[in-house]
DNA sequence: ATCTATATGTCAACCGGTTGACATATTCAT
DNA sequence: ATGAATATGTCAACCGGTTGACATATAGAT
């Protein structure tokens, strides 16, 4: 660090580390980035330079002139859900892993934020985006040609989308229930105008329930839909929740009811995080695979930053059904 | 955008757009930073050109100029646990109302990925880290003039640290345990070797454990350790977690052991953020105001940011005592 | 001694913005 | 008509790295 005047204090540069090495500025980055030849000499005097100033090269220049940052966007709702808490963890790891950071971005389900959100991203050249919010119709996504991933979420008709099986969870989860005696089977679930492929929980859960002939009902999460669907349906004896909050939710208030679980009640929800095993582990639920996740998500984001193509747009990843004591 | 040659597409730039309107590419960059005298003629031409293109100004080559990123950097263990997820949710929230972005780095607890992360931050010329990882002995935080604040943390003596009342928190989590009758009341607490504020919950737990004379005793995290101490201790009534989540492995090893929670045996956990509120809403808790110290870590930083000085390094905000059905 | 191949290093342009210094045009007062 | 003030815009240096083109030195071959 030198001091230019008062106040001032200049972060060290390549020019000092030169300097100090008596050598030239390009010397001192091919021996930083293992370019052309270099004598032994020159790369220890360099090297002794760089320790001795305790240089740290700046990156946004490198990022300019590379026109490469090295950085991932992640646009989620929000980390503090336990799915996107454990998912987002893992994908940071992954692309640390990879030499890439992470810029976060908590949507909050807001369209708006969501976009401006992207254009922030864009503007600072991140290399990639993975998205899993909960939008649709951010046109956005679609006319720029930028490595792009979605996590259960169709962000546009080319983009790779990684999820469970939502479907075979769907349908495990509802089977289970159907095995235990459940006759009257509500499910409960995210808005199906979002354009996700956890739409097919819901789907799965129709077709089960047909299938064995019972009429299925689903609740759409809001104000008030829990009291509702025990207020609406008092005889209701298994509930499939779209997630474990929600399960967790179920619970409460069937307690304050006075409904037994699992005797009157069954209750099974989905993601099975690692928060839920260890808060709520007699919760029945189906686990979704999320390290897996984030690996493929990140394994694709990769192969388009590198130029490879991959024809294959949906993957689906196998879920585990867990069985608590909640059914 | 514009095609260079086959495969290779060029971002819009400033001098596309002043090639558009027909100016110069200072213009450009004057009508779009509000900066000089323009006619309102000069400004419209530019504005039309900016949507005709849908020019993104780039960031880095901003940032290199003045100096200044807009992003700050979090370093916490792990998004993956309902307390960070929380406040790293918040931390991101009030930053980007700040117009600054966050990187987020998961340091897992390990002393040489924190350091590699704080350096990576410093490469990316970040304008602030707020840190809340458990590591110490980082001598990189001390001769950094950079703006930093610590959560729940001692980075180093001029370093603002913003926590919860620890102290109080013990003291409160203790004297219910007391209150409600237990006689042999246990801590669980994390390492005492770290240096975090949250050695206070235990220094309160001992000081009212003595002030009612009983004798304290702790046993730190680990393999096995709550078997351990019902093994140890078949007689004990009262537990004292450091966090929710051990919390509930205690209430589960408790179940496993027939012990009725809260007749046998009263448990009573710490952090109290929203998951654990709905996942296990019985569970007492000292619950930590996170938003508010998510909102005065910030105020800190940017204090620092806008070189602004402020003495006080230590701050506690008060904790609210949750009395649930475990005690 | 001359020529070529191999080492070693320097120069200066470049990445895409920002901004101080400067040039020109217009308006207004004298 | 002249000078000063105001309005409008351009030039070129700069931020801190990277890299292709080029210069020089040394070693080895003929």
């Amino acid at each position: 660090m030198r001091k230019i005047n008062e106040n001032e204090i200049q972060k060290v540069k390549l020019d000092d580390v030169a300097d100090k090495a008596g050598v030239s500025r390009t010397t001192v980055s091919r021996v930083l980035n293992n370019r052309g030849y270099i004598s032994d000499k020159t790369r220890q005097k360099v090297h002794e330079a760089v320790e001795l100033l305790n240089y740290q090269p700046n990156e946004i220049a490198r990022s300019l002139f590379i026109k490469k940052t090295f950085i991932i966007g992640l646009i989620f709702p929000t980390t503090n859900n336990p799915f996107y808490g454990q998912l987002i963890f893992h994908l940071e790891n992954i692309c640390e892993s990879f030499g890439y950071r992470v810029l976060l971005c908590n949507s909050q389900g807001r369209e708006d934020k969501e976009r401006n959100y992207l254009k922030m991203l864009l503007r600072h050249q991140v290399d990639g985006i993975i998205a899993g919010a909960h939008n649709r119709g951010i046109e956005e996504y679609n006319n720029q040609h930028l490595p792009l991933v979605g996590i259960d979420r169709f962000l546009s008709k080319n983009i790779p989308v990684v999820s469970s099986d939502n479907y075979d969870g769907g349908k495990k989860a509802t089977q289970l229930l159907i095995d235990k005696g459940c006759k009257q089977i509500i499910h409960i679930n995210g808005s199906p105008s979002l354009e996700t492929p956890a739409n097919l929980r819901r789907e799965a859960y129709e077709d089960v329930m047909k299938e064995n002939e019972f009429h299925p009902r689903t609740y759409i999460i809001g104000d008030n839909v829990i009291e509702k669907l025990f207020d609406e349906n008092p005889n209701v004896d298994g509930i499939f929740a779209s997630d474990d909050l929600i399960a967790a939710n179920v619970i409460r208030e069937a307690k304050r009811r006075n409904r037994n679980i699992p005797d009157d009640l069954k209750v099974i929800g989905y993601d099975g995080t690692e928060t839920t095993r260890i808060l709520l582990p007699e919760l029945s639920t189906i686990q979704q695979p999320v390290k897996e996740i984030a690996d493929l998500a990140i394994k694709l984001l990769m192969k388009q930053i590198n130029g490879e193509s991959e024809p294959q747009i949906e993957w689906k990843l196998p879920i585990k059904l867990i069985k608590g004591e909640t059914t």
